[in-house]
DNA sequence: TGGCTAGTTGGAAACGATACCAGTATCCTC
DNA sequence: GAGGATACTGGTATCGTTTCCAACTAGCCA
């Protein structure tokens, strides 16, 4: 099916017998033109075939009506969700999404910025995989169109709309639920600290210790990576300790995979050999026998909320701002009285 | 932290008291400059802060480097994982690839083709929500682009390559697995006969009672859409019927939470009333209690055989072809011994 | 020394659209 | 019927690149 070329607005008004202006004032119905040209443009569309060419147009215009997104790993169903929501709200106001994934690396954090600057984007809704990089500071300050972070805080970018979620208030009330269980021995399987997530929930889980005027159990921090290899290791290592814990929390639903299959490894029954706590609801926290208690917020209202503050800085030209996506603590079976020791 | 202008080719031609020319050639490394003027221009580069415009140069260019993917539903974790395995071996070639989602509706599959058309991408991996709408064959045609599809038969397009996974040695051996089992109500779950998995699934799952001499449980089949609702109620139905069935066999992941869903609801234990066989292997499948058996196969692998395909046909210049990546059964606790009626 | 080639460079025409500025025709209004 | 506003249309510069072609320089050989 290859035409030799492809018809230009160019043939359009040749065909038409009119001008090329007056084709591309039909084309963005321009209020001043007569029905009577409107047919003849129309009808010599049709007949040449001719369709619209985004990239010349954009050149011109100075806009792509294309947002950049870039996820620090598109595998995980949570960032999934995130990009369903926001590919929601900007389809609705005509933008195109495009989806990059820095697979946890602060280098393509860079790398993509960068090539979606050269893009010309007008705007970006980011999760970096490194909020404290330089070099990726440097990239975001060359920026000249709007960004909305996602549950990150990069400090010296003053100029970015920010959505996060409430982590201290989920962590609080997971903590606290654990503590009337009767648990103390909590343990806490997190990612990187260069994250803004992990470092809240971090933050959140001593001070509710502290609050209760407990000592946080500091042997029994694991932070490593976000993955599931990594929450298995985790695991198979606390449960190796001289004072193996008695309630664990996941701080996410990759680590959990990694989390229950340390478990089963060691044959350890969640419930009743030990208590478990997971951050963001997946099938798998419903459906786990028994069903595990989890931090849970709305993935696809986060997305939808991020693109909300882009437009409403792309169209509305407005200022940046901060949003929240509340926390909630849904109980479940994986939690209950802590066993005798 | 906005300029005023970006800085274009020509303000580092004037800077560095050279041709505009000379400072593409420098750019495109190009064999004839000489290092004086390769010092110079790149110099001027940095000291007027330019940086490429990819929109003129693509539109000048007559190409894009850029490569749309759409996929029918993107918050399902099996297309993560071809979009992921699509996306890295893109990037290598360095392809962007721009991510869509139609979200199981026809009607975008088309405006969704259309579009990316107009944005001049360079290729397409597509995973339409219907393959048998004429509208989206239209839009398919008016393509000059090589196409992948992945895992559908659109017919008519006969100069796509295509990526499909072997359902059929899947399914058979899932089937065969069940009836040596002692099962014969066997159910089946699954998703619209306009996607090429369910149409194979179903066909396969007939045919293989036939060769058994056997007939195949017509009143047990359920052909849904691929959703978790789907699933749940098929599955409530199945239960509440004159003879409900002794297997099920749930097309998809998502249909497999909601098969669990109603199980739970009607407290069936997994493996001791009823056998369960899932396809595509998630989390869920491997710690659910007890673990499930599943028909599984390499998504990521998918992704990454699609972007091959494809650019083959962009930069080798290849004929499309077909590949198909294999099924495995594996066999888990979820079945067993069929319960004695 | 003349002439030829190879290595560099500059100039200008595309690529396919939009938007500004004029120009013409039409219609009121007094 | 003159004057001016209004509705429409055409021509052309421009967006930021790449690419083709011509021109210039230097080196080399006969």
């Amino acid at each position: 099916m290859a035409r030799r070329r492809d018809a230009t607005m160019e043939d359009v008004a040749n065909h038409a017998g009119v001008a090329l202006s007056s084709v591309s004032r039909v084309l963005n119905d321009h209020p001043d033109v007569s029905d009577r040209m409107k047919q003849r443009v129309m009808g010599a569309i049709a007949d040449v075939g001719y369709e619209p060419n985004l990239l010349a147009s954009s050149l011109r215009r100075g806009s792509t009506k294309t947002i950049g997104f870039l996820a620090s790993d598109i595998s995980n169903p949570l960032f999934a969700e995130i990009a369903l929501g926001a590919e929601r709200r900007l389809d609705e106001a005509e933008y195109t999404m495009v989806l990059t994934n820095s697979e946890g690396s602060g280098e393509r954090d860079e790398e993509m910025i960068r090539l979606l600057r050269w893009r010309r984007t007008d705007g970006l809704i980011l999760s970096v995989s490194d909020e404290r990089r330089a070099g990726t500071l440097v990239e975001l300050a060359r920026l000249d169109v709007p960004v909305v972070l996602i549950d990150r805080d990069v400090k010296g970018l003053d100029d970015a709309s920010v959505v996060t979620s409430d982590h201290a208030r989920g962590m609080r009330s997971a903590v606290d639920h654990l503590i009337e269980l009767g648990h103390t021995d909590i343990a806490l399987i997190s990612g990187p600290r260069q994250l803004r997530p992990a470092r809240e929930r971090l933050r959140v889980f001593r001070r509710a210790f502290r609050d209760q005027q407990l000592e946080p159990p500091e042997h029994l921090l694991r932070i490593g990576s976000f993955s599931a290899q990594s929450g298995e290791q985790a695991t198979l290592d606390l449960l190796a300790s001289d004072r193996p814990p008695t309630a664990m929390i996941a701080g996410g639903n990759l680590l959990l995979t990694g989390v229950l299959r340390a478990l089963r490894r060691r044959k350890l029954t969640v419930g009743r050999d030990i208590a478990l706590v997971s951050c963001d609801e997946v099938p798998l926290t419903e459906l786990h026998s028994p069903p595990i208690t989890v931090i849970a917020r709305d993935a696809v209202h986060m997305g939808d909320l991020a693109a909300e503050l882009l437009l409403e800085r792309l169209v509305g030209d407005a200022e940046p701002r901060r949003a929240v996506v509340p926390t909630s603590l849904i109980v479940r079976d994986s939690t209950k009285k802590a066993r005798r020791r």
